[in-house]
DNA sequence: GCATAATGTAAGCGATTGCTTACACCCAAG
DNA sequence: CTTGGGTGTAAGCAATCGCTTACATTATGC
């Protein structure tokens, strides 16, 4: 007789709203009034949804990571070598680089916040990242993923990305540019 | 009669602790009245020696890169090898990345506001540490800083102390670590 | 058509934000 | 000793913040 529960759903819908704001606004600056303005909602809807803003920001944190981590894998599930997939990778963030916002999310989350569930998350996301670089890296070079070259190359593309994406926050790299950096600075950090 | 005029004198008193304040704890948690205590001082008087927040945030941001500029200008300035600068400064931020805390103001200013003027200021300062590295990849290279792959490697190396920045803030890279990062990757972004 | 979920409305909580003003005091330069 | 710069004190501004509450309305599953 009671209509069934629907908020998981509620949920996966305005999550991307809410992270899609975070993404744009920084923790701070995203007030609830902004994410449920945008969600096209009341505030208090929101805070039926999740206990508190916080929770807000570590479920889009994870969500922006997830489609990150997804859109890679269906790139991965394309190749026939595996040993291709880091120069895939490479290849698809030279033209989509920084579109999620995962890496603002980041910077928000490092400046905005000394919050340790926070900061706790942001490391949890980051070390999956690295994760998969470092895999990447090893399936192309052949080397065990535990060893220390491998561990330090992916660090360093890492790196490479996250300078690149402030290159383009700060228009001080074109698309062209950017790209070229990617490719060309990518490729050299993989080889062994 | 009067007594002579120290506001100048004043601000430069200040503004390590008003910068300091801002690295710790990013632009907008860094109320005036948080960086008046620390200065020992009300906040109207922060308000005699700079027109606005914004104002002492810029000064903060320039006040932090000069000082990181002379530690390097001094640390060349030791050489007799112009082309080991660049090796140079890379030993010297394996073991003091950071200490500055600049990088911390970049994140603050991109994630916190989308003021233009913070953005160019940012911009310019960036471009200036990017030129910096420039400098000595070419010294180092033996070839011209415009060169395309000068240019590229440092933007990777400013990727990769970024990347190691975060590495440490997160806790996911020891000092040791961090340091054999910086040494062992920047070596071979630094090679030709 | 009943029960109930989902949403909307509206008001308010205490706290903090950046920023300003008015005024009294101290002290050194002349 | 007078003048005026510098500081301290204090109060207040309008705005926004995260968050909560109580209640009415709507819409749907049974």
């Amino acid at each position: 007789m009671p209509r069934p529960d629907r908020s998981e759903e509620r949920r996966r819908e305005l999550l991307p709203v809410v992270a899609g704001c975070f993404v744009e606004l920084g923790y701070r600056r995203a007030s609830t009034a902004e994410l449920a303005e945008r969600c096209g909602v009341r505030v208090n809807i929101l805070y039926r949804l999740w206990p508190d803003k916080k929770a807000m920001f570590l479920a889009a944190v994870e969500h922006v990571f997830d489609r990150s981590a997804e859109r890679w894998e269906a790139l991965l599930a394309e190749l026939d070598d595996p040993a291709q997939g880091a120069a895939a990778v490479l290849r698809y963030e030279a033209r989509h680089l920084g579109e999620e916002g995962l890496y603002r999310l980041l910077f928000t989350g490092l400046a905005e916040t000394d919050d340790p569930e926070i900061r706790a998350a942001l490391a949890a996301t980051y070390g999956r990242f690295l994760a998969f670089f470092r895999e990447q890296v090893a399936l192309h070079r052949g080397e065990p993923a535990r060893a220390a070259a491998v561990e330090q190359a992916a660090w360093a593309l890492l790196g490479l990305g996250t300078a690149a994406n402030i290159g383009r926050e700060l228009e001080l790299l074109s698309d062209r540019k950017r790209a070229k950096l990617l490719r060309e600075m990518g490729d050299r950090l993989l080889g062994d």
